[in-house]
DNA sequence: TATTCATAAAAAAACGTTTTCGTTACGTAG
DNA sequence: CTACGTAACGAAAACGTTTTTTTATGAATA
């Protein structure tokens, strides 16, 4: 086992000082070609690479990039994730990703470790519990502290950053106006509690869309599960009650799992889709694309949004001291996928 | 903004020196009980934490892990890294997750980052151009700098390392022989090249099960496909022609993809599932939970394999200096989660 | 009274860099 | 011959810790 080969013993072999070796290799004027060469030739042989640790503590500055998610295990969040990785890669930062498993503790818990010398800023979705207790003391005292924070998709807010979004509730509309488009006229949609920002904006989309086709919105048609990324049986058996409740022409969903759900208990009932009911929901993700039949979606463009959002903050990072703060929201278009789960125009 | 609190600032406030604030706040006995008090206080009220760069130089140590997988957007990878997370986590560990995208020049710089004092260790699944070059110079590497690696799923030989491995012949095994217990006699596998180590493993499971019945293999009915992590245009074009050329009454699949694309297929054709067509598949992820029908699948528990190889990992990194190096194998056990893809016994 | 000892604190070294500021030797201008 | 500029290099400080070594002050001991 070899030992990683660092400056001192580099000057130590060769008979100079540190600081030579160290401007020999940054090309430094002040040291004569002779002895560039010699010590460029050794570093090189030996694959010589500076120690980041040492880099970070002197520069203050960790070129690297933390990210905080509620989920890993979530087709979105990881397309965000690719995004954010790609973009720093190409900025030669970085990334440190840390999962708060929608647990407010864990979300402080990992902000502060990272906050303390890991990571010179924050790409953030907020934790559901971190929303629900309203508290973001932890979010203010790493802005205290001088590192900016970018949140996407799920986000607060009163905090001084920036912001990267789908445009939910745009994309909401679009959704249901293409099932309102094809001659649905009883929409129902399967949404969360108000308190998650995508469900409340997506909720809200839909009723717009809506009234701008004619169409009443029914409160009976609306129904709203506790968690967004699961569809336990508990949530599993309201779909069904919804569904067999109420007489739909067109159902909207804010995520695949509520639709798939959906299209079980249609199947079971023997409903056909789309001639009987169609269905459209957000999210773009392997579900949607291979089910049968194929489901039609807003897309939201994961990746896309996770390159905005490391843009943003590389750029908050490497902007000069005395520029002005400014916070800003970015949206993120969604798209409509056209697939075999709604009737054709 | 507020400037980070240091030891030195708080030397500076209370008029003592750096190393009585450290010695006070890790409670030396050096330190009169009213200094210690004091400083204490002092470090509580305006939340002194230690600068985590520092203590790396310091201690040459990061008490991170390096975590380096072909895909994110990928849902076992994102359980493995569930597992590791939640095993690094309790041991006051720090996860990076750097991403090769199946690239063997991304793979050896991710590396190379990572191995300039970010990471005391590697948790990797090797990329699939790295299999094919079989160029494994990046990871002796970082092992003869003394940074041990725990490979899992996608492994090389030849390398001195631990490695954690799904059971891949015995959960293929398991799969295939439930389809023959069920009746089925003419069972196709759609797997992949050799050169992937886990579509190898499969195929020779999916053989010995095969044999164990009496049934003879033919090698029409295995159909090796370029990639495992996608099924495009090409892919599926192939599936289908498989199908409609063989009378399959079972077929394997070395991944959920691939059995949703045979199952879209049959589908089609007409056939039921599993009526007439049995299904089994490796991976339980969201597709196969949710598909009509449900599908019959070997379930790899990612969880526990990430778990595992960090469990491995760390315990390496804290083992006394002395201790002799030994390289184990570990498999992790798959079960058979049937669903409604294969007929019941 | 001189020596030892204990206590409490400070100083210094180390981790691996970069950078600023000296230092040395030498050649050249005045 | 002195002064000075310059080329080439070294020393030291700094980043924020921890830990080992020193120092200072009294008090106890011989």
């Amino acid at each position: 086992m070899r030992r990683k080969l660092t400056l001192k013993l580099i000057a130590k072999e060769l008979n100079v000082s540190i600081s030579t070796v160290s401007k020999a290799l940054r090309d430094s004027p002040e040291i004569s070609e002779e002895t560039r060469e010699k010590i460029k030739a050794f570093a090189n042989l030996y694959n010589y690479k500076p120690n980041n640790i040492a880099l970070s503590l002197k520069n203050r500055k960790t070129n690297t990039i933390g990210v905080i998610i509620p989920q890993i295990v979530h087709h979105f969040f990881t397309t965000v994730i690719r995004g954010i990785e790609m973009t720093a890669r190409e900025h030669n930062y970085n990334v440190i990703i840390c999962l708060s498993n929608n647990d407010f503790d864990k979300e402080v818990l990992n902000m502060e470790l990272l906050a303390n010398g890991s990571t010179d800023g924050f790409i953030l979705s907020v934790a559901k519990e971190t929303m629900l207790k309203e508290d973001y003391h932890h979010l203010n005292e790493v802005i205290d502290q001088g590192m900016p924070v970018v949140m996407f998709d799920r986000v607060v807010e009163g905090i001084s950053c920036d912001r990267v979004l789908i445009d939910d509730k745009e994309g909401a509309r679009n959704g249901v106006a293409h099932m309102l488009k094809t001659g649905c006229r009883k929409i129902g949609i399967l949404t969360t509690k108000d308190y998650v920002s995508v469900g409340r904006l997506r909720t809200e989309g839909y009723m717009e869309a809506l009234e701008s086709y004619g169409v009443k919105v029914d409160k009976k048609l609306i129904l709203k599960l506790d968690n967004i990324d699961e569809c336990g049986e508990a949530s599993q058996k309201k779909i069904a009650d919804f569904i067999s409740k109420n007489d739909l022409d067109g159902i909207f969903t804010v995520n695949e799992l509520f639709a798939v759900n959906a299209a079980k208990f249609l199947h079971r009932e023997g409903k056909r889709i789309p001639e009987d009911v169609s269905l459209v929901c957000f999210t773009d993700g392997l579900l949607s694309e291979n089910f049968i039949p194929s489901l039609t979606t807003v897309s939201q463009h994961g990746e896309e949004m996770g390159r905005k959002a490391a843009e943003i903050l590389i750029n908050k990072l490497e902007r000069p001291e005395d520029e002005e703060e400014e916070y800003h929201t970015t949206y993120i278009e969604t798209s409509l996928v056209q697939r075999e789960s709604t009737r054709s125009l």
